[in-house]
DNA sequence: TGATATTGATTACGAATGTAATATATTACA
DNA sequence: TGTAATATATTACATTCGTAATCAATATCA
């Protein structure tokens, strides 16, 4: 059930350009980082390259070019990393981890209503629902 | 003003007991981590041997023994994991990242009501001191 | 068609990490 | 005081990562 793989931080940078915008050339895939990162062209190409070896990205090939594509999706490394940096940092416990972002940040007034509206929804389920928690 | 030594995710563990709970000898340590990691008590020597060459941890000799406490601050390295975690896995996005984990999360009516009252205190800040956000 | 430019593949190499084992110093028991 | 037990220090070793350079295949231009 948990086959993902480990995505490193260079290599994440890597593949929020493609989950952005997909297909890229490796060339393209460059050009989006240039300003982002200093990296040569060729450590791009190391990255694409260890990337499709971990089955992170897959490509077509278009004559002697590659087209590079997400094989998984954002949403599942995204939850893959939450759970780990929330169990590494705060030993899985979700409320103080929220609690210290919400107070560390500083957050618009509309992140804090989209928040605020997010938590009474959950909070109507919760009561509607009492001890059914999927 | 960026000091934090890099603490690897086995190390975070052993950080973990002695943020805890300190001052500790080798041996408590690995005594504290028995059930929760499969250590060699060697791996657990070598990784606070690391920590204190990093200078996030210290020691105060008792006897032949050492005795380890921290030397950096848990919140400090909350801080920066929290940091490099978001950049890279929500470019840097605290409001999607909260969603994220709102959405994703099972909490309890408590901890809902925990986080709407810290949100609603960061409401009223905002609009108290419109613009002077620090 | 031959030289050149471009693309992906392979190789490089040091630092960090996970996971210990061995060596050395020191303490404590007999 | 000698020897065993224990604690720390040093060394080990395969992987992963960051960061590229070189090699090999192919396409393109003259």
């Amino acid at each position: 059930m948990d086959a993902l793989p480990t995505i490193s931080e260079a290599e994440w940078e890597v593949m929020g350009v493609l989950w952005a915008n997909s297909p890229l050339t490796a060339n393209e895939v460059v050009d989006q980082l240039i300003g982002r990162k200093a990296w040569s062209p060729k450590t791009v190409k190391t990255l694409l390259n260890r990337l499709v070896t971990k089955k992170a990205l897959a490509f077509d090939t278009q004559g002697n070019r590659y087209l590079y594509r997400p094989a998984i999706q954002r949403d599942q490394c995204v939850r893959g990393e939450s759970r780990s940096f929330l169990d590494r940092v705060f030993g899985g416990a979700i409320g103080p981890m929220l609690t210290h972002f919400v107070n560390q940040s500083d957050l618009s007034a509309e992140e804090i209503e989209t928040l605020q509206k997010l938590l009474a929804e959950k909070g109507q389920k919760k009561s509607a629902r009492k001890g059914k928690n999927a």
